[in-house]
DNA sequence: CGATACGTTGATCCATTTCAAGATTGGTGG
DNA sequence: CCACCAATCTTGAAATGGATCAACGTATCG
């Protein structure tokens, strides 16, 4: 699980998979990855419609999925290092919105003849695999939960911690502070507000002391009023698990 | 396909898998599917947090995913007949929120025992379920983008779309009407908005000649209408492809 | 040093919430 | 079959969060 060993996928292995996967099936998915690159802020990795033969990785930095419809963005989702991004495109082909990078990032891909052959010779890997996109839609639902529930300040307060949590995850992240390289503008089209609002929301958090956004950086100051604020409650990103081992 | 052959799955492979899976896949599938029961309205079939050894396969009538946190109740999201309901308890064991039936409805359970077989087993089975289960976080990315982006309104005919082109991919329904057991006040937890809210939206709705819910019972006036207000396009639903096949 | 993206602020308007009350419906027992 | 109850639906009025429009301040970078 050293970054040494399995340079690459090593934070998929920390963050989700733990202990229960062999030394075999770890190397196995440490070569799946490859012709790793490293691209630079705002380049678009997939466009929405477009059809791919390979799935990628996300090694470090930020992607996310973004939906750009008559002249309006929206952010459906954000990716931390260690994640598949567009998994999916292995059993739907197609891809439903665009890829794109926030801030620099290194990104592999795994090409989905590969994946064919992990689904026939590596069941146990595939189950990994297939578990991490049950994550993705874990996330995705609670996500869903937020914005129905929750102002524009609880979803924002949402965003912050939930990053935290899953960059916690993947040793990505030290202390309370991380880069995070979204405007003010992109957060509003995340949290589904609009660019004004946002200012005065990111404001009334940093009033209020409980996470400061500035120079494309937070702060977190204080944990629990945010997680208050998000009603935040991790048993969705399922990290604690003692891991999906199957006899 | 027929209904004589695969009572219980033939919607499943209507829906979704189309003619790509073998004869022997289809029984394979049709005899996952055990324990078959009816159940009443409101029944709860898991809570959030209970540890499953199995998957719950939905047969006939409506099963939702249902958020309940001090007091308040969030719909996360709603399976129509040929749905697995929580396939993803597979790989997470875990179940990150309760699950009801709105309506009466017939379900089956899928063991998590099989599945590993049909991991094991039967890579090209095991690929149409991840199939099934990326659907469901695309239905999930697509209703993030519509909180975020409609009002009510627009979220509700997005809500009355979506299901009866679903209904429809799995003939489960024949014309501009079908049976929808959910009150106002449940649509309403099912938008984020409030049950007042959404009377009002319901009103608007049937005075623009959208569509009129009543009796727990949708119709669609404006197919088109509705579309043009939930801003629908139907591509996320991967209903057109000729199918995900690997070589 | 000017261009351009990003952040900040104020004023006004509208969608939605909230509180409160009343009407309708469906189901149940007498 | 009617009376009644509980759930659901409906409506009004007042309060509010967020959208919108418009302008200005402030980084940042070639």
């Amino acid at each position: 699980m050293s970054s040494e060993t399995y340079p690459n996928t090593w934070r998929f292995l920390k963050g989700r998979v733990r202990d229960s996967m062999s030394r075999n099936e770890k190397s196995v998915m440490e070569d799946l990855v490859q012709d790793v690159c490293q691209l630079g802020h705002g380049e678009k990795i997939l466009t929405r419609g477009s059809v791919t033969q390979r799935s990628t990785f996300l090694i470090e930095g930020f992607v996310a999925r973004v939906n750009e419809r008559d002249g309006k963005r929206q952010i459906i989702s954000i990716h931390v290092p260690g994640d598949f991004v567009d998994l999916h495109s292995y059993a739907l082909k197609k891809i439903d919105h665009d890829l794109m990078t926030f801030g620099t990032a290194r990104v592999g891909y795994v090409s989905h003849v590969n994946l064919d052959v992990v689904m026939t010779r590596e069941p146990k890997l595939a189950r990994h695999l297939w578990f991490a996109s049950h994550l993705d839609a874990a996330i995705h639902r609670e996500w869903i939960a937020k914005l129905q529930s929750l102002s524009a300040d609880g979803c924002l307060a949402h965003l912050i911690t939930e990053v935290h949590a899953r960059l916690k995850a993947v040793a990505a992240i030290e202390h309370n502070s991380f880069a995070f390289p979204l405007t003010q503008t992109e957060l509003a089209e995340t949290c589904g507000t609009t660019p004004v609002h946002m200012n005065r929301v990111v404001r009334k958090l940093r009033e209020q002391g409980l996470a400061d956004i500035s120079r494309k950086k937070i702060t977190i100051l204080d944990a629990e009023g945010l997680a208050a604020l998000a009603q935040f409650d991790m048993g969705y990103l399922y990290q604690n698990l003692p891991e999906p081992v199957r006899a």
